[in-house]
DNA sequence: GGGCGGTTATA
DNA sequence: GTATAACCGCCCG
């Protein structure tokens, strides 16, 4: 009677979860007429009677009345268990009084009176001093107070309330045999499909990390004996040193205190090399009662001739990680031969994940043992130091041993197809070090400039937001669409231009744009998120994120995360910082090279499009490179019909809109979009344009056609890009796999341009000017810190191994800049 | 605390 | 119309 309906959100949910509880395999038991709470308690009863050890997973305290030597409770919520002890520590009294306990405290939800004005404190001392609820009941005119009067009063009521709060354990709930509970294999068909329509996206993530035969099938290493030994001493170490010494290539990891390479220190280090035997050697646990472990700086010594020798091959997972941490101990990693972490990019960038786990379980059916296992996660997640060995040396060590089986698995698949290994070993590989140094130099950056700016943009963000709330008449928060979606829509009854996926009024920029011709408001939400953006991101962010050891921010280059093959940057992400604003170009000024130094900026000029001229073969577009044309102005002096002097500024907009277009598979209706014009305007340019440059349409169409054939497209080095959509039923989702299918070839080749080049650029800065490096890259530019005197050599050979790093029917042309900071360096 | 939606920065 | 990362607000448990 006190709880509400079940609300309509919920309801339509039950059938569904009904669906996903039988697709995971789980027996589902529906018992018409009877509490759930019964069916547990019957079969609760049923186990234990078998001699089963019981767990039942649950929050509801009622639940505590089953507990005995048999049965316990566990809240998954919390990780708490409930055995006899713990029901008594946390109410009072045994499992067995629990029923006279729930009968005198009562529950407002259920509608179980119980005696007003006890409870749990008063209960629990009820039922010390009489022993039972009945006891109770029996002598009530012992009670003293106003309590005492109020048990009397309920007397009559008790025994009901008694049998309400009674699990029972004996309904009839038509399972035969215990035995058929057991969970079956989950039907990972059905759950995709589930998992697609309610988007749970992570748990499809995860599913397709497992590869999609989810039906348990057995481990690939099964048979294999596994042996994980931690060394604790001098001769084991010894004897495991000799053993890497006399292997052709063995698995190497480390664990450490962060994940900021840093200020990672190392605890352990791990090997194996060969299948089933891997060492973990912890060096610095530290938590009480830690055994003694081997002196760090002494094991690492010892290890260093092994480490340092790039004839000594060793096989990683992420080894740049590796490499920096211990370049934190002062040892360089030298002979990273293989790394399965690209091993699996390599071989398929677009599965989900390249992490070990997924990698592991993806090509062994081995399910590793995660590190939130062995350290927990979220905030009560601890630091490696402090798991105990005992933990640390079964996960650590099969870092190593799957890694080397990894290796096994992987190694032939790339050599099996294609060009796969020469992008491996000729481009991924050689890139490691590279870019392990890139982060480690890291980049400097004026921190005072940048706390200047934030003050100025915090000043006229305050200012623009009471404007802002003036203009609205109220104030909200100009921070939450969600708040300007009422203010604009609701309240204002601005016209809704356009919707975000979910169906609200959509708040973005272009929407704004459009309105603030004829409204103030939107124009002041559009400045205020300029300025927000920009304070918060990079004004604000970047100073915290200086390395206070070098004054330096060190970013991470991920090589195996864009399925095209270009890498990206995060813990800061340097690929984005602002450009286009004359505000953005401040920050960019922030970046600044040390005394005595200047920066050296070289960006390849329409690199994509000069990939689709080569790529296509068409011969007007091949010309006007070769003769060094501005190629949006000749786009437009073909698309357009004029003389190329006569090219005016609004077609060359358009011409480049149309290049830029072609690079993206673009549809006539997107390039209208883009231009504001007529759909069938935007049709008409596309024409013409193809009727000039027919090699481009033949080298869309044909494109298109082979990722069908062939199921992926390539680079011109080789590099392959899997297209599992380009078949769908659904338009949309294959029209997205073909626009992939025209623009990965262009993205990837040039990625693997630029990372020729930086490969290049490293080996000759390294003889030829070791007080140059290279600290950044942004898709299609390169930027150095170099010492003054040597500027004008490096910007000559810079630019030189740039525009040769790949020989294609097209020049390649490179721009280079020095400044003193990065954007005076454009 | 964790996940997601909406938004915006770059090539 | 391609490829990313990161912020804030909001919701959930």
């Amino acid at each position: 009677a006190n709880r509400p309906p079940m609300p309509e959100d919920l309801a339509e949910q039950i059938e569904p979860l009904h669906a996903m509880i039988r697709a995971l395999g789980f027996p589902l038991i529906q018992v018409t007429g009877i509490e759930a709470d019964d069916v547990i308690g019957t079969l609760a009863d049923q186990g234990a009677a078998k001699g089963m050890q019981v767990v039942i997973s649950t929050g509801d305290k009622d639940l505590a009345q089953l507990v005995d030597e048999r049965v316990t409770l566990i809240n998954t919520m919390d990780d708490s268990v409930l055995d006899r002890a713990g029901v008594e520590a946390k109410f009072g009294v045994q499992p067995e009084r629990i029923v006279d306990y729930l009968t005198l405290v009562g529950d407002s939800v259920d509608n179980i009176p119980g005696v007003p004005k006890v409870g749990p404190k008063t209960a629990v001392k009820w039922l010390a001093e009489y022993g039972s609820l009945d006891e109770i009941i029996d002598r009530a005119d012992e009670v003293k107070g106003k309590v005492g009067e109020n048990l009397r009063a309920t007397l009559d009521q008790l025994p009901l309330s008694r049998r309400l709060v009674t699990i029972l354990r004996d309904v009839d709930t038509g399972v035969e045999d215990l035995e058929s509970l057991k969970p079956e294999p989950a039907d990972a068909t059905r759950l995709i499909e589930l998992y697609r329509e309610y988007e749970f996206n992570t748990w499809l993530r995860e599913l397709e990390a497992e590869g999609i035969d989810t039906t348990g099938s057995a481990d690939d290493g099964h048979g294999i004996e596994t042996s994980y030994e931690a060394v604790l001493d001098e001769s084991e170490l010894d004897a495991w040193i000799a053993q890497l010494e006399a292997a052709d290539c063995f698995a190497f990891d480390t664990e450490t205190t962060s994940l900021n390479y840093m200020q990672a220190q190392i605890v352990g280090v791990s090997f194996a090399c060969e299948p089933g035997r891997a060492a973990y050697v912890p060096l610095a646990h530290d938590y009480p009662g830690v055994p003694e472990q081997l002196p760090r700086e002494r094991v690492l010594e010892k290890l260093r001739p092994l480490l340092e020798d790039s004839a000594r091959d060793k096989v990683g997972h992420n080894l740049k990680y590796d490499r920096n941490v211990l370049a934190n101990h002062g040892i360089v990693l030298r002979g990273i031969a293989h790394d399965t972490m690209l091993e699996s990019y390599v071989v398929n960038s677009t599965a989900a994940r390249h992490d070990f786990d997924s990698v592991a379980l993806k090509y062994l059916k081995h399910g590793t043992i995660h590190y939130e296992d062995v350290a927990g996660k979220g905030a009560k997640q601890i630091g490696f130091a402090e798991v105990a060995i005992e933990d640390a040396t079964p996960y650590a060590a099969e870092d190593a041993e799957i890694c080397l089986r990894l290796h096994a698995v992987l190694q032939p698949m790339l050599a099996s197809q294609g060009r796969l290994e020469s992008i491996y070993r000729d481009i991924e590989m050689p890139l490691v070090p590279v870019l392990a140094n890139m982060e480690r130099r890291g980049v400097f950056l004026d921190a005072d400039m940048l706390g200047e700016q934030s003050s100025e943009l915090e000043r006229r963000m305050a200012e623009i937001e009471s404007r802002a709330h003036e203009e609205a008449g109220e104030v909200f928060n100009i921070g939450s669409p969600k708040q300007i979606q009422g203010i604009l829509f609701d309240k204002l009854g601005l016209p809704v231009l356009q919707k975000t996926p979910k169906g609200q009024p959509s708040t973005a920029e272009s929407v704004l744009q459009e309105l603030a011709h004829d409204y103030l408001l939107p124009q002041l939400i559009l400045d205020f998120r300029a300025m927000s953006k920009l304070k918060s991101t990079y004004t604000d962010k970047l100073p915290q994120q200086i390395d206070p050891a070098t004054g330096r921010v060190h970013t991470s280059y991920h090589q195996a995360v864009a399925a095209t093959g270009r890498l990206s940057s995060s813990d800061p992400n340097l690929q984005n910082i602002p450009i286009r604003s004359e505000a953005g170009r401040r920050i960019r000024q922030a970046f600044t090279a040390p005394s005595g130094k200047r920066l050296v900026a070289a960006d390849y000029s329409q690199i994509e499009l000069r990939i689709m001229a080569h790529l296509s073969g068409d011969r007007g577009l091949l010309e006007a490179f070769a003769a060094g044309r501005d190629v949006h102005r000749a786009t437009a002096s073909e698309v357009f019909e004029v003389e190329l002097e006569d090219v005016g500024d609004e077609q060359r907009r358009a011409a480049k809109a149309i290049n830029f277009g072609l690079i993206y598979g673009m549809s006539a209706f997107g390039l209208a979009r883009q231009l504001g014009i007529e759909r069938s305007a935007a049709q008409n340019y596309i024409e013409r344009y193809f009727t000039r440059y027919p090699g481009v349409r033949e080298y869309m169409d044909s494109t298109r056609e082979l990722a069908r054939d062939q199921g992926y497209v390539e680079t011109v080095f080789g590099r392959r890009l899997y297209l599992p959509d380009i078949k769908a039923r659904n338009p949309q989702i294959r029209q997205y796999a073909e626009r992939t299918a025209i623009n990965a070839p262009m993205q990837g080749t040039a990625a693997d341009i630029i990372k020729l080049a930086m490969i290049g650029v490293d080996g000759w800065l390294e003889n030829a000017a070791p007080d140059a490096a290279l600290i950044m890259q942004v898709h299609d530019e390169l930027v150095l810190e170099v010492a003054e005197s040597e500027v004008e050599t490096v910007c000559a050979q810079v630019r030189s191994i740039m525009e040769k790093a790949a020989e294609l029917d097209v020049p390649l042309v490179v721009d280079v800049g020095t400044g003193a900071n990065w954007d005076e360096a454009h």
